[in-house]
DNA sequence: ACCTGAACACCGTTCAAGT
DNA sequence: ACCTGAACACCGTTCAAGT
């Protein structure tokens, strides 16, 4: 999963002795802390270590910078995202498109929406980082869940499964996330998560083998 | 348009005589060159009055702290993106769904891959910041002339149209930028872009009063 | 192997002095 | 009305000294 992480965000060692790892999980649990606490603009070093009892010079022993330990904070976070998600596909495996659709959206909204404030500071620290490889990684694993998915639904086959698991990768994920940033009463949003749902499952039908009756290809 | 902002992010004055309006214009385009040529990171109160040719106490005459410069130059760029967006959705008028879906997806796609760096580089510069007020106003001029469009399909008209416009809306600049952000081969990303139209003509059509033959409910 | 914290370079921001 | 730049507080990062 972090293969691809750039030279420069890379940790500078892993923990070897007992005292070490406890060192460590101090300092990510600090960092988060810190985050929600106090907002990621007045998220410092001096602060995360004065919050994790440790010296400013241990974190620095794990983390070549400050920009460091937030792609690996977030690595830990997409990390579990993206278990989640690919638990949530796989549940589904033999089932209606809608069902799909359903479990997919909803894995992904509750995991948004069980902490906002996380989800947003997160979000905030990592966005001035090079975070395409953090992106990349989550996209392979969850195209991957989605994919196998797809391809065992009961009601519908795709001849370009490839390009339409994508776009519904994109379009959940994104408008999810938009809804969410918009930050719009929860009544709405559950609105246009039911219509988000309902979309989803128009353009299955619309671009599936199966069931001409739906096929809006003129 | 700009009623809203937090007080914290607004400007400390405006210009009155034409020098200070060089002296704002010059830090403007600074902050826009050292964004694309420094990247984020770099981009320093210091680097920008440097570039402008001016002295950092000018910059603290109209901006209170180096967050409201970043703040003005966003509004600048949404205001713009805004505008032409509802141009386009009022070119519409009249036209088919197939149309202003097409219209729509193509304007937004086109402002984010213009300049790509500029794009990335703004969206990054923002992140950090307490941006609500700016998602809200650009959010609503957006809706505002999506709305008046879709009233106004040739081949479709709809019960709930405030649900399926913000679903709609939300799920093109979602997914849009969902696959700017992944940084897909270019040919990739214009299939997901045409698979978008295609799922947004079969939302609309799955939920028109009209044509019955593509209603897909059960 | 791991931890410490003084020291240094640099950044954001102010303010008294200028035109 | 607008501009200047030295001065200050604070932050990121290092490194010699410790256990």
């Amino acid at each position: 999963m972090t293969q691809s992480t750039p030279a420069h965000l890379t940790p500078r060692k892993r923990p070897r002795q007992a005292r070490a790892k406890a060192t460590l999980e101090a300092i990510f649990q600090a960092t988060t802390q810190v985050l929600i606490a106090e907002g990621p603009y007045r998220l410092t070093t001096t602060r995360v270590a004065e919050r994790a009892g440790v010296s400013i010079g241990s974190m620095y022993q794990y983390f070549p910078h400050k920009q460091a330990l937030f792609y690996a904070l977030n690595e830990n976070y997409l990390d579990a995202l993206a278990g989640r998600i690919t638990a949530a596909c796989q549940a589904q495996s033999g089932a209606s498109i809608e069902q799909m659709v359903a479990a997919l959206v909803n894995a992904y909204w509750q995991a948004k929406m069980e902490r906002p404030e996380v989800t947003r500071a997160l979000y905030r620290s990592v966005a001035e980082l090079d975070n395409q490889a953090l992106i990349a990684s989550f996209a392979a694993r969850v195209d991957a869940a989605a994919l196998t998915m797809f391809a065992s639904a009961n009601d519908a086959s795709f001849a370009d499964l490839t390009a339409v698991n994508l776009t519904l990768i994109h379009c959940v994920f994104g408008t999810v996330r938009s809804v969410f940033e918009r930050n719009l009463p929860p009544q709405e949003a559950l609105t246009i998560r039911d219509h988000l749902m309902m979309m989803c499952v128009a353009y299955l039908r619309s671009v599936s083998d199966r069931s001409p009756v739906y096929n809006t290809q003129k």
